[in-house]
DNA sequence: CGGTGACTTGAAGGAGGTCAAAATCTGTGG
DNA sequence: CCACAGATTTTGACCTCCTTCAAGTCACCG
């Protein structure tokens, strides 16, 4: 199984990314350290560790997490083929949150330093490294708002537009014939701040509604114009265009 | 009233910022605008804003919020001198999020492409934001492990141990004599997704049982080991060295 | 001294949590 | 192909933490 070169990588041609030139692929390529081959439910980054490696993920679904030390956990945000993962420990600090997949998942690593050397070598590329952890941060205080203000049938819904905005536009259809959709429902209640129990019910509630189905590991959209109203979602139609490191 | 140059600005000395080579303070000093004073509980930024400029916030509180359109609001993250504002308006696009002052404010100025001039003059610079977003975004995180997960009491009591080590990272006593607080209930509500009334009850109840006590816009912790305790707050003492632009 | 904003307190109701148990489903090994 | 253990989903019953409603106090200010 041999690795894939970043020039070649399957990500980049994606509508969903921004081209690079070929210098810049060629920077990112150098500090590419291997590849990670992980199951569904395994712990990519543990809370708490130190010195952990830079990630993107290429395929496949993970999640951040926070836990207290009872055992209660918060999903931060989910992560897709894409997403940067591990800037947010603070340099040579200890990672002050966990990150596990959802899938069968693969990573490009990058050794820490990876991030100023980004930097050093390419003003771009290091801007884009400041845009994706930005636009992470806006991801995290959407959900803020759902889990502070929003009533559990807005937050389930609010969940599944974003979710399903973001999965399709790794799709060709756009999303027609559902996206992939891997979380359990723990996983959302933990992702929003509810119990499993209310989960489910809410759940159920907005399928039965026929606002949304979920089948086979699959999510669709049945009535977008409905969980847009519960949402409270204005504006915007797909995610806007994204680097890629 | 004139201007401070940004090689004597007042908040570099303090030992919660890093240094800065005169060359990267320079560049900084070029890509300032200008000043603005505010006065409390005015709109910096508002919701949904195009294009609005970037601020060192050098002297107040304030904080970053959104609103759902029936007017509930969340406060996402709380502002406090040396603080980056506006890096999360991703480029040349709406702000997604507003900003309100909570006192008397004193901003810095940077014209909005200031992000890519600062990453092209200097590397150093560019990681410097990268590290302050990420740093951000681990305040939200914090607040969404709050809020999700932790009981009022919780809630309130990791709020201000966190307000406080960060207002105490800038006075030179530690906060012995207290720090400022100009937070109402309703922010602290507001920013724990609670409702006014249970807000003021838990806090009466803390304050009773001798946690904490609040006079005069001011803040003392009185039992920081039962705060701790209550908040399931591990490690760190004081928050870490951090960069300033 | 009336008006406004912040704080306080009590009472009542509800959204969502907890507990318990059953129904599926899935993978595993015999 | 079946039995069984372990996840995951579903439902019902009960309870509580927190919200909402209402009112009153206090400080400050024009």
């Amino acid at each position: 199984m041999t690795e894939v070169r970043c020039s070649a990588c399957p990500l980049r041609p994606l509508p969903l990314f921004l081209r690079n030139d070929d210098d810049e692929v060629a920077i990112v390529q150098s500090l590419k350290r291997r590849e990670m081959q992980m199951g569904p439910g395994e712990t990519l980054i543990h809370e708490g560790q130190t010195n952990a490696p830079l990630y993107t993920l290429r395929e496949g679904w993970a999640f951040r997490y926070k836990t207290l030390s009872d055992g209660r956990r918060q999903i931060l945000t989910f992560l897709l083929a894409g997403d940067f993962i591990g800037v947010q420990q603070k340099m040579g600090d200890a990672a002050a949150h966990g990150v596990m997949t959802l899938t069968d998942s693969l990573f490009c690593v990058f050794q820490r330093d990876s991030l100023w050397e980004l930097h050093r070598q390419s003003p771009a590329m290091g801007f884009n490294i400041t845009w994706l952890t930005a636009h992470e941060e806006s991801l995290v205080d959407d959900t803020l708002l759902s889990v502070g203000r929003r009533s559990a049938e807005e937050r389930i819904a609010t969940l599944l537009i974003l979710l399903f905005k973001r999965a399709a536009a790794l799709q060709d259809d756009g999303g027609a014939a559902g996206v992939p959709f891997p979380l359990t429902q723990q996983h959302i209640a933990d992702g929003l701040g509810l119990s499993l129990v209310h989960t489910n019910k809410t759940l159920r509630k907005l399928e039965r509604r026929g606002l949304h189905h979920i089948e086979d590991g699959r999510l669709w959209l049945r009535d977008v114009k409905a969980l847009v109203r519960l949402a409270d979602l204005y504006g915007d139609g797909r995610p806007p265009q994204r680097p890629l490191v």
